[in-house]
DNA sequence: AAAAATTAAACAACCGGTTGTGTGTTGTTG
DNA sequence: CAACAACACACAACCGGTTGTTTAATTTTT
C-alpha cells in the first residue's frame, strides 16, 4: 500500500512550471487564465489525482460550504427526513452537511453550537431542545453575519429566519375535522406546553374549533405529557379512557401519541373509531402501519429541510438577503384515514 | 447588531504582551507553560469569547476531528439508529460528524467519498450504496492512513474495518424459531440477492435450517423484491400468498416487508400467526405497533455505530491497531412477539 | 509605429492555529 | 561560584489554497 501525501496544487504548479495562483485560478475557470492553461491544469489535476483541501480554502476565505445542522435526534422521523430535505439542497450546491444532536439538552445544545462555530460553518439550521429556555447561544452566529434559520420549533422572540408550519390552523383543522366526524367531546393529548410554543399552537387551535363551533373546553380532556413517547402515551391514554362519560374524539399532538391512544382504546375494547375518532400528527411511517390506520396533520418534513437549506444557499449568495422571507410557512392537511372516518365524505 | 471579527489567539496574544505559540500553548496545558499564565490566558481567552478556529487547527496537523458517515440514507430507522451511536461516541471525544446520502446510487457515492476526502475527515464509516459494484473510490482513504470501516452492508473484498451482525446465524436462527412453531412450508421474502451478500447471508442461513430440518428448500417460495420498500413487500406478499398449497410461515429479510406480509396477509383473510407465522427483521419501531406485533431479529444499530466510531477514534490514537479487531460481528437475537407466536415457550 | 488596452501569469501576503528550535531567566548541584 | 539543568516564553516556518497587486507579453487603437 503506497503512502499517497496528498497532491497539493503546489505539485500541479511544479510540475507544469507555473504559480500556484494560476493553478488556483485554472481550476475555476477563472477569466484571466487562457484555455490553453486551464485544459493543461485540469488534466494534470485529474492525473496526479487532485483533491482540493476545502480546510485550506475555507480558512482563507472564512467560508467553508458546510451547513451546520442542530436537532434533538436524528432518529424521529420527522427529523430524519428533514435531514433529508436539507442534505439534497445542500448536496446540489455543493454545501456539506454537518449533524449535531443535542438529544433535548440545553447544555449539549450550547456545546454543539459552539462546536459549530468552531468549524466555521457556512450556516446554521436548527430545531430547537425542549429544554431550551435561553438562546443566546446563537448570537454568535447572527454577530457573525452566519445565517441562522430556525425550524419547526423555534424560539419566540428571535430574530432570524424560520421555516414552520402553522400550527395553531393546524391544531384548528383537525379538530374541526373531529367535529364534522359528529364528535362532541373531544380530547387533546399535548406535550411540553407549558413553554414550547409548537405545541401550545396547537393547543390554541385545539381550543379555539371548539368555542367557534359552541362546543365546551373541558381542561379535565387536555392532558399534557411529560414526553413525546410510546409509554407516555399509554399512560395519558389510560387516563383519559379512565374519564366518564369517556370522550367521544382525541386529536393528539403526535402520531407516536395518537397510536398509543388507538393501542389502548383497542385494548380497553373501545372501537376506533365508532366509539372513539382519533387523530395525530405528522404523518409519520406508523400511521399507515396501524389498525385503523390513522388520520393525521401532514408535516412537510423534507420540504421544510429544503426550504431552510434554501435560505441558507441564498442568503449566502447575495450578501444582502433579498427573495427570501424571514418566515417561511408551509402547508399542512388534513389526511383523513380510518381512525376518524365515522362519515363518508 | 454588532460585527464582531472572530477573536484569534492573535488578539489574546497582544492583550496579554505574549506569543501567539505561548496562547496556542497555554490553552492546552502544555507542560511547558507556568500555571500563572495558562490561568491568565485561558480567562482572557473567556473574557473575549475566543473560539478556536477547527479550520487552522486542522489544516495544520492534518486532521480535523471529524468522522465522515456515508450511506444509503438517514430515514431508515436502522440507519437514524446508527448515527445517533456513531454520533453519541464521536461527541465523547470531541469529535463532529459529517454525513452524507449516497441515496443507492454509486455515482453519488463516489462523489461524497471525494468529498469527504477533499474534507479531510479523520475517518470514514461507510454503508454501501444497493448499487456499488466497484469500491476503488475508498482507496483515497486507505491510502492515506484515514481508518475507514463498513458498517452493515459491506464488501466482500476489502480489506479494512467492518462491523456486521452475522446475517447467516441470524437467518438460520429466523427459520428455525418458525419450524419450532411448527411451520413446514416457509417462504422467504429478500432483496437484491444477486449481489448483496448481506441478503444472500439470510437466505443462506433460511437455506441451511431448512435443510437441517430435513424440509424441502422450494425456489417458488423464495421471492425475490426488486427494492426493500412497503409497495414492492405487498406485491411480492400477493404474489405469495397466490401460491397453493399456501406458505405457512414467512421469513422476511426486513421488518417493512414482514409488515407488507402482515397486513397483505390480513387482507386476504389469512389469520397471523394461525394461518401463517411471519418474522421480520431489523426490529424497527414499526414491529411494536403493527397488530399483531411483529416477531423479529433484532439489529444493535446503535451499538454498531458505537463500535464503528470508536474502531475509528481508537485507531487514531494508537497510530496502529492494536485492541480493536478488523471484523467486530455484533450479536442478534429471535425477537418473539405475537406475529409468529404459535406455541406457548 | 507609438500608445493604450487587454490578456497571461507571477509574486507575495494572508487566513489562524501548531510546533520545532532558540534564548534568556531562574533554580539546583558540586 | 561556576556549571548545568529546568523552566518560561518568543521566533518563525508551516499547512494549502486564495486573491490583490505587479510585471510581462500580446493585441488593439489612433
Amino acid at each position: 500500500m503506497e503512502e499517497n501525501k496528498h497532491v497539493t496544487i503546489y505539485d500541479i504548479a511544479e510540475k507544469l512550471n507555473l504559480a500556484t495562483s494560476t493553478i488556483s485560478r485554472a481550476l475555476k475557470d477563472h477569466h484571466s487564465i487562457s484555455d490553453k492553461t486551464i485544459k493543461k491544469v485540469k488534466k494534470a489535476a485529474k492525473e496526479m489525482g487532485f483533491v482540493p483541501n476545502t480546510l485550506a480554502a475555507g480558512l482563507r476565505g472564512n467560508k467553508t460550504k458546510t451547513i451546520g445542522v442542530l436537532i434533538p435526534t436524528v432518529t424521529q422521523p420527522f427529523l430524519s427526513s428533514l435531514i433529508s430535505g436539507i442534505e439534497i439542497t445542500a448536496q446540489k450546491s455543493d454545501y456539506s452537511v454537518i449533524i449535531m444532536q443535542s438529544h433535548d439538552s440545553y447544555h449539549e445544545e450550547v456545546n454543539m453550537a459552539k462546536s459549530l462555530y468552531s468549524n466555521r460553518v457556512s450556516g446554521v439550521i436548527c430545531s430547537l431542545a425542549m429544554e431550551t429556555r435561553d438562546t443566546s447561544h446563537f448570537h454568535q452566529f447572527s454577530n457573525n453575519n452566519i445565517p441562522l434559520v430556525f425550524v419547526d420549533r423555534v424560539p419566540k422572540d428571535y430574530n432570524t429566519f424560520r421555516v414552520v408550519i402553522d400550527n395553531y390552523s393546524a391544531g384548528y383543522k383537525a379538530t374541526k375535522h373531529l367535529i364534522e366526524q359528529g364528535c362532541l367531546r373531544i380530547a387533546h393529548l399535548t406535550a411540553g406546553s407549558e413553554f414550547g410554543n409548537l405545541y401550545n399552537e396547537r393547543k390554541r387551535g385545539y381550543v379555539e374549533a371548539l368555542r367557534d363551533h359552541n362546543l365546551p373546553v373541558d381542561d379535565e380532556l387536555i392532558i399534557d405529557l411529560k414526553a413525546v413517547t410510546y409509554e407516555e402515551g399509554v399512560k395519558a391514554s389510560n387516563k383519559l379512557f379512565d374519564i366518564k362519560p369517556l370522550p367521544d374524539g382525541v386529536f393528539a399532538s403526535g402520531d407516536i401519541i395518537a397510536v398509543s391512544a388507538v393501542q389502548t382504546a383497542k385494548r380497553r375494547g373501545l372501537k376506533v373509531p365508532e366509539d372513539i375518532a382519533i387523530i395525530g400528527f405528522n404523518n409519520d411511517p406508523i400511521s399507515q402501519i396501524i389498525d385503523p390506520n390513522l388520520s393525521t396533520i401532514t408535516h412537510p418534513a423534507e420540504k421544510m429541510g429544503k426550504a431552510a437549506a434554501d435560505i441558507i444557499i441564498k442568503n449566502l449568495k447575495s450578501a444582502k438577503n433579498e427573495d427570501v422571507q424571514e418566515i417561511a410557512f408551509l402547508n399542512t392537511e388534513v389526511l383523513v384515514r380510518e381512525s376518524s372516518k365515522r362519515k363518508e365524505s
